[in-house]
DNA sequence: CTCCTATTAGAAGACTTATTCTAGAATATA
DNA sequence: TATATTCTAGAATAAGTCTTCTAATAGGAG
């Protein structure tokens, strides 16, 4: 029924993510200037900057937590290393939704001008997120700091170390290696 | 021959990094609530915004570097792990200062306010660190993206997994297998 | 004691950035 | 075509922050 939207939500976020990249952090008038999208329209579409940061994060999440989950659910100690993969291949298939998890703060996108909605979304992503992993811990039975830094930080740090440039492939090899060192006692 | 300052350096250093502990960014106003230091005296003394963040993070990783370059400084692939392990030891003797290297990126304390002596400082401080991993890298003939992981990033990462708490006595432990993981082939 | 200098003090101003508001344009449906 | 609804537009306003400026204070040297 109604008029379309001359820029997609995806255009929108991947102008977040070079903002983010280049700048540090987001201004509404940045994202004006990069994406010629008015002041008007981005309050229309997202209610405030901490909504509009709030929907590009879990835009991003919501597909890191796609391949995530299904390499983590329900895995022993050997297919978990895919867990700690997940990381560094999402960064090369997805870049702009990587840069985007790399490099925003959680005070930039979770505050007291928030939505509603999109606070209870994001409460939900992460106790899901941290869920898994304790599961996982539990099933392996090693310390859950261990099976933190082997699947979620380590990789984390090695993208980016990596960041904005592209990730090698010897990336996931040291990946594996330290999740193997972690892990197996 | 003048009169002395109310606070020490030190003193202001630990607030701003309290600041950023809490808040994740510094205003000038905040500062001057938690020390009690006036705006007045806060920009005499360090000329601008920038230039505190400026002086608080070169304080910060000088203090790092004195034990990180002694641990590096001519060390083999075994005696390497020292320098690994410099990061979880610093964060656990000089917290505060940690809290900083941890918490404030480039661009809060590197732009265009920053004194040009800070800027030279800047560059130095971190041309000579960049120097000592390289030497190390060649000299155990290991690729230098390995060494800074094993060496820097993963280190980093995991203190970061447990601030603002206490970094548990495990994480060296953690911090060792990922060296020898990494750094012997 | 008097002068000199570094330090402190905080109000006023400048600047940056977020947000609101009113008007207008586009499109699907009836 | 009329209409309802969503989207676009950007100037005006509001809020927060950094910076400047003038005046006052404290302590050592002559």
């Amino acid at each position: 029924m109604p008029r379309k939207a001359n820029f997609s939500d995806e255009s929108v976020y991947a102008a977040v993510g070079a903002e983010l990249m280049e700048r540090g952090t987001l201004t509404v008038d940045g994202l004006k200037a990069r994406t010629g999208l008015s002041i008007g329209s981005i309050y229309h579409r997202f209610g405030s900057r901490e909504g509009l940061m709030a929907a590009t994060w879990l835009a991003a999440v919501s597909a890191f937590q796609d391949d995530f989950h299904a390499a983590i659910e329900g895995a022993d100690l050997d297919r978990g290393v895919a867990a700690a993969l997940a990381t560094p291949r999402f960064c090369r298939r997805k870049r702009a939704l990587a840069v985007i998890l790399a490099c925003c703060r959680r005070s930039e996108f979770l505050g007291a001008k928030t939505p509603a909605a999109a606070q209870e979304k994001i409460a939900g992503v992460n106790e899901r997120a941290a869920a898994r992993l304790r599961a996982f811990a539990s099933r392996v039975d090693r310390p859950l700091l261990a099976c933190r830094l082997a699947i979620v930080d380590l990789p984390v740090a090695a993208v980016r170390a990596c960041l904005p440039g592209d990730i090698p492939p010897e990336v996931d090899g040291y990946v594996a290696r330290c999740y193997t060192a972690l892990l197996t006692a």
